[in-house]
DNA sequence: CACCAGGGATTCATCCGGTG
DNA sequence: CACCGGATGAATCCCTGGTG
């Protein structure tokens, strides 16, 4: 008991294989008669015929399968961004490949070969750094690349972002409304683009409420996680810097706040306040619930997708990047200061 | 070691019967 | 007879495992 193939369908409804596959397919069925066709796609479905795309990529040279880059799926962060991918990609015919690295080049530049050898169109990459000299390679050896939170330095690739300027601010603003003077921020690591742009938008940010800009309140996280932004917040606190709210590089970060808070038998937002960024999953359910700054994860995947499928479709296209729009959640974390 | 067959689907080139 | 819609023949994609 095999598979069927092509050749049965074909057998069964009477015609020939190549009758067979234009009737099968969409775009080639008007080349078919009708009748004819709509007797192939019953014969197909009697006996459960599945396309074998190993065999018609063999033909095509197109394997309808993009690769995802993400450092690791566990982060709650990706799977609604992945949600979004796969919608679009799946609308257009196409599938995922997803690969974790883990943030570990080697283990990135493995996972991308596999995928290559696997024909994969292109990558969507969510592990840029700002010095990446894989994706670098890629590009020049004529990769289609679509960067999803990052970018890299010197190298115009297809990107979706969020709006980092404009995130930051509403942050900054909430505070200051608040009445938060003295502002830390919880930078994310420096090596990527995102950390910069967070940290920069953050001075610009204090400037425009009038606030004072010490370099002294910002601290830089070696990665974006929970452990980095607590071990972040320590070095600030034990520096006797006084501050009473925080803004973390991202939402991992502000939760490894909270662990240093417990430890040290601080209140948050009493004696310190504090926003996230990205909104992720389950921040509501924290105690206390996060205030961060929203971005729209599935319509990111949804760019991130369609920008692949752009670049596959008309590769002397100039590149093109998005950036998408957050908006603030205000939560619990945040209060007027003590 | 070189060579070939075979896997499944696609597609260019060709053929067929019917029509104006 | 030219033309047309519709169906088919056969080559082809790339790699691997087996054969001589």
């Amino acid at each position: 008991m095999t598979t069927p193939t092509l050749r049965d369908v074909a057998q069964l409804a009477g015609v020939h294989p190549a009758t067979a596959s234009r009737a099968l397919n969409p775009q080639t069925r008007p080349l078919v008669n009708a009748e004819t066709a709509r007797k192939v796609l019953r014969a197909a479905e009697s006996i459960g015929y599945q396309p074998n795309p190993i065999a018609r990529s063999l033909k095509t040279a197109r394997s309808a399968t993009v690769g995802l880059v993400i450092p690791d799926l566990t982060n709650p962060l990706f799977p609604p961004i992945v949600r979004g991918i796969e919608d679009v990609l799946t609308t257009a015919g196409y599938n995922a490949w997803i690969v974790n690295t883990d943030n570990d080049p080697g283990r990135e530049e493995r996972q991308v070969e596999s995928l290559r050898s696997r024909q994969v169109e292109g990558l969507i990459v969510a592990t840029a750094r700002r010095d990446h000299p894989l994706l670098l390679r890629l590009h020049r050896q004529g990769v289609r690349l679509v960067l999803v939170n990052r970018r890299v330095d010197g190298l115009e690739l297809p990107s979706v972002t969020a709006d980092d300027d404009a995130g930051i601010a509403m942050a900054v603003a909430h505070l200051a409304s608040l009445g938060h003077t003295k502002i830390a921020h919880l930078a994310g690591p420096q090596q990527t683009s995102t950390g910069v742009s967070r940290a920069r938008a953050f001075r610009h940010a204090l400037l425009d409420q009038g606030l004072a800009d010490d370099p002294r309140l910002t601290v830089e996280c070696g990665y974006w996680s929970e452990a980095e932004g607590a071990q972040a917040l320590r070095r600030l606190l034990d520096s006797g810097a006084e501050f009473t709210a925080i803004v973390a590089g991202n939402d991992l970060i502000a939760l490894g706040c909270y662990d240093v808070f417990a430890e040290r038998g601080m209140t948050c937002p009493d004696d310190m306040s504090v926003v996230g960024f990205n909104e992720m999953p389950f921040l509501d359910k924290m105690r206390p619930p996060l205030t961060t700054v929203a971005i729209p994860h599935y319509e990111i995947g949804v760019e991130a997708a369609r920008l692949l499928l752009d670049t596959i479709e008309e590769p002397d296209r100039h590149p093109r990047s998005v950036l998408l729009a957050p908006s603030l959640v205000v939560r619990a974390s945040t209060a007027p200061p003590r």
